[in-house]
DNA sequence: CGGCGCATCACGCGTTTATGCGATTGAACG
DNA sequence: CGTTCAATCGCATAAACGCGTGATGCGCCG
């Protein structure tokens, strides 16, 4: 299909070692989908550009800068200018500098090892919604993910019908909201409250909502 | 660089839709890097296989399958096989069905709207020790590990001592309780209550330990 | 078929909570 | 030195809650 065109990505590029941002701006050249507007060599610049003018849809940014450093950048970027999307382009890969800039904000991070095809496709991933990562990274982040969503074990046996209720108190709904939210008589709730309350040995409502969320019940 | 063409890829596909099953296979053939060695359409089967003989080095699996689903089947292929790869391939977008999956031990996870080019390089990908996911789930699964790992910065103003209260009542004590436990008048507590449900911007119990225990309060 | 678990609904009683209205103290800050 | 604010305590009331004790219908399974 060759429907018009999309309006190409406008991008900025924050990275101090200026040979790596000639290559970078030539394969974006070759690459067509993808406007390289501004190229940056710290990141205090770049902050303040974006403070100053339109923000770009998408922002490239080495970790290692003079000055302030990448991840740092991160947050203040995002403060700046809420809706670009920033994609992390580095050759650390210590893991916890990798969580540190997806908690930060970052939609994705590349290793510098990626090939210049799969930059340019990150970086439209980014901007399409998506969460753009390097093989490697992106095990890493699942594992932490894996270990921290982790259901627990503990299913208390709760019927579906009992798991509704539950999910409804851990959002902080009264009895009555509950009801209503599920079509139900207020009695009814009364019931599987009762019943929940039973199986996970607890007596009150904030104990069945604690434990809910902390054993990932709900 | 044309190296020695590495071994290609022992693949199992198990997926119930008979037509898709031929699809993906054609596209299998042609891209040459994996090899389709055997296919199923429910997953007792599958999983009979690899308690027999030798598993593959990957498995693209669908979720909704008739009998045993895809989700259950993930832990029990892991169990047989805890080295293979395990590629999630569905209509399915759920998102507690993606961190299911995820948990349950699978690599990747893929929607069917995936082009056939993209499908087998997930799968190398995944082989290659990487995490590959259909943008929209990368995102969403990176929204869930933002939300687990970063501490909440909402700090809400609250006070040592409400601090203190609000931790008590993720513990499920009552406000009597509370009160014995921080050496204080039930009145006190009464009003700690009262403070951190204006901060927290709740009216309810649940609501309160529900908003600590999700923001990382305490 | 007959029990069993689940979901649904119902009532009542005593307790807890939420939320008004206060008050006094003491530490912090300009 | 006066103001502010957290922390402590007091009280009253209406609403919500916890809990016991029911009942009815439905589907499943041996």
């Amino acid at each position: 299909m060759n429907a018009t065109q999309p309006a190409a990505i406008r991008l900025w590029v924050v990275e101090d070692n200026a040979t790596y941002q000639d290559a970078l701006a030539f394969s974006f050249k070759t690459s067509g989908s993808i406007e390289l507007t501004r190229q940056f060599f710290n990141a205090e610049d770049a902050r303040a550009a974006l403070r100053a003018g339109p923000p770009p849809d998408a922002i490239l940014l080495d970790v290692q800068l003079p000055g302030l450093d990448g991840i740092s950048a991160i947050s203040l970027f995002k403060a700046a200018a809420p809706a670009v999307c920033i994609v992390i382009l580095t050759v650390f890969e210590d893991h916890r500098k990798v969580f540190r800039a997806l908690c930060a904000g970052a939609s994705g991070y590349l290793l510098k090892t990626a090939p210049a095809e799969r930059i340019a496709a990150a970086i439209a991933d980014a901007v399409a919604g998506g969460a753009p990562m390097s093989p490697s990274v992106a095990r890493a982040v699942l594992g932490r993910f894996v270990e921290l969503a982790a259901p627990g074990r503990n299913t208390y046996d709760l019927s579906a019908r009992e798991r509704d209720v539950l999910e409804l108190m851990t959002q902080g709904l009264v009895k009555k909201e509950i009801a209503d939210r599920l079509t139900l008589s207020p009695h009814t709730v009364n019931s599987h409250l009762k019943n929940i309350y039973v199986k996970l040995h607890v007596g009150t409502r904030g104990a069945a909502v604690a434990k809910a969320l902390k054993e990932r019940l709900v």
